[in-house]
DNA sequence: CGCAAATAATTCAATCGCTGAACAAATAGC
DNA sequence: GCTATTTGTTCAGCGATTGAATTATTTGCG
């Protein structure tokens, strides 16, 4: 926590009261405001006033409807005040979408391509068609984009360089720079680069923590693709290790005399519920599906009642279950979401996963664990990528303020 | 984050300044501190008045030199402000110790006896005596105590209820219930309870982080006893999980298909890397050993050589390995302290712990991870517990102002 | 030795943002 | 149409920070 300020004061509560606003099951009022925050009636008429002026905040017309005395007005996020731009970059297809600040879809575009033969740079090159697409898009729509984040399928460092991405073939791609050409993907405004590079996993935990207002405040998102990764929220706001590179979890050892792994170790999770692990024991060649497919497919045979699927699915689910309960153990989390390939998966994961978590979970008997399947699909990562940007904006209100003054 | 009212501004503030002075090299001076925080000089004179009249802070005599101008007057924490009683239970000792506002240790008591044969109220009863002792040493040095933190090896709840203390063979003791008679213990002040319940390895870590000004702002600190408990420190705070729970990190997969653990799983780390485990392994019958020098015994083998000491370190050492590299990969720590019995066998467990992360902690390349030994011995507990006391009124000096005044 | 330069800390009027109470606005119920 | 009730705004007052000026204390230099 930095020194603060006379001027902080203000700064700290256009936050408070901005995050109440989003937080809140329904519009509040001013008058509601005051009385959860402690803040008096007239500073909460002060501070909406700057967020309304700074078109973060609407007033809602149709005002709830109360008993007697003078109806209140709602206050919602301003549907046409700033939206994020979300980008990702995945093995077989890229992406891009803008969010606005309520957190509703307003742009989604995907284009599909196998982008392994390509090089980072002209990989790059094809994204930033779309991103200029959405950014077009954004502007006929009258939203001001207030920033934009790429979602990578690998270790990324703080100065955005992607260290590595296995399935991609990327490895010590320096992004900012390879986009340098693109303004304005990288005017720098604020000290914030336009442009912020992320893990996937992370961007879609953020996505689930953002899709509705029953997220729980802490939990454990799990991307299960190719390579299995996983996203920590830990009170509202993503953690993410010293250097950013938390989350990999898919090298936890479920059975350590087992098959060898590409990372050294042995029984790697993810060589038992990685998605060529499950497509091998389910019986299905991997070559001939593409990566978005295989799931929908394992779903569909386990549906039929196919004993391979069924079989790889328990299989898959135990090894997810000794990894997850390891990490529920460690951090004691009450809630674990099942996303990427995993989502569609969930009715037939979850059982094995739930039975380790019991079996290994000491402190499962008083409180149990919730596992569950994401709420956002395939498009977590992307949605979750545009969502960071207002994300940052709701937690940080004055830096958007003082920049559209 | 709360609202922010008028007066939260100089309670933030008087934080922002302790907090500095506390984590300051050397003593600080005013201007330091005005140039570090970016507040005013005026600000901070005003701000370092309030601590110094509320006796958290003293001007040192012996300023550092500088080159010309009016000498600095450099502050430090006041060794006579209020000071914290830690105290804590164990399997083979009780412990009492007083530790002031820097951090020195200013009381020490441990009273060594097998304590699994006696009834909870009556272990209770005992620790209050050394409670006593305590304080009335504490009155004589001049030291109000501001409350007390009592560390125990098991599972806690919020309420300070020890739900499960295996190795002290508790279940669901109400502590404070039980305590309830013995005032000071019990008098609540300011909505904070006077006893803090918290688990062993917890406070130990914390401990850790306030031996020295060196310790990394995130770690793992791992205490090595009969079971194995982490506490995780991010960003120098304890993370606790959802319900206090984390740091469970004993029954961790390192075997799956190995031997069976009392907690229903397999191959679990305690099984190879417990004190009792590696005892066994060692050659040496448990029984006839105490807890707490089993851990010196072992070192004074393995420093002679003895083939099956230094075998059974290097087997444990290794399953430790395992576990460690997997929560390195899913925090991204970059440093792990080897804490209670294995502080003194560190020399021994460090290389094949090393050896596994290399193995298998992807980003191990990039950026080595440290492996340590506890700066704090045995006593880590004690002290992290009369530490965690100081250190929250360190975190919010404006609560014991308003006592104090 | 005396004086200028340099750095530390304090003083004080000005200012910024929150507070609390009074007031205006708008509606339901009688 | 009147009253009770709740919402939202206005405004004087106040607390904390600010910034410039002032005082305090030492080093360096002639």
């Amino acid at each position: 926590m930095g020194a603060v300020r006379q001027g902080s004061l203000r700064e700290l509560n256009l936050a408070v009261v901005l995050g109440r606003i989003a937080a809140a099951e329904r519009p509040p009022s001013r008058a509601d405001l005051a009385a959860e925050t402690g803040l008096t009636r007239a500073t909460v008429s002060a501070v909406v006033e700057d967020l309304i002026t700074g078109r973060l905040v609407t007033e809602a017309e149709p005002a709830p409807r109360a008993g007697a005395g003078r109806p209140a007005r709602g206050l919602v996020l301003a549907g046409d005040g700033p939206a994020g731009l979300g980008l990702e970059v995945n093995v077989d297809y890229l992406a891009a979408c803008v969010v606005d600040l309520a957190g509703r879809v307003r742009h989604h575009t995907v284009h599909r391509a196998d982008l392994r033969p390509l090089s980072p740079a002209d990989a790059l090159t094809r994204l930033v068609a779309l991103a200029v697409r959405a950014r077009t898009d954004a502007a006929a729509q009258g939203l001001p984009l207030a920033g934009a984040a790429l979602a990578v399928p690998g270790l990324v460092d703080d100065a955005g360089t992607v260290r590595l991405a296995p399935n991609l073939g990327w490895r010590d791609v320096p992004v900012p720079a390879l986009l340098a050409g693109h303004a304005p993907l990288t005017e720098r405004v604020d000290g914030v680069p336009p442009l912020v590079v992320d893990n996937e996993a992370n961007l879609a935990a953020l996505g689930e923590l953002h899709a509705g207002p029953a997220a729980p405040a802490s939990f454990l998102h799990i991307t299960g693709e190719v390579g299995i990764g996983a996203g920590i929220v830990l009170d509202g706001a993503l953690f993410r290790g010293t250097r950013g590179w938390s989350g990999e979890i898919g090298h936890i050892p479920v059975r350590p005399e087992g098959r060898p792994c590409r990372c050294g170790g042995r029984g790697c999770l993810e060589r038992y519920a990685g998605q060529e692990a499950i497509l091998a024991a389910a019986g299905l060649a991997e070559a001939d599906l593409p990566a978005d497919t295989a799931a929908t497919r394992l779903a569909e045979l386990a549906e039929a009642g196919s004993t391979a699927a069924l079989d790889a699915l328990h299989e898959a689910g135990t090894a997810l279950g000794v990894a997850v309960a390891a990490v529920v153990n460690l951090l004691d989390l009450d809630t674990v979401v099942l996303g990427g390939g995993y989502a569609p998966l969930a009715p037939w994961l979850r059982p094995p996963v739930l039975a380790e978590i019991s079996r290994r979970v000491l402190t499962a008997a008083w409180s149990p664990v919730t596992v569950r399947p994401a709420a956002l699909g395939a498009d977590a990562a992307v949605v979750g990528a545009a969502g960071s940007v207002v994300r940052r904006i709701i937690a940080w209100p004055s830096g958007w303020l003082a920049r559209a003054a």
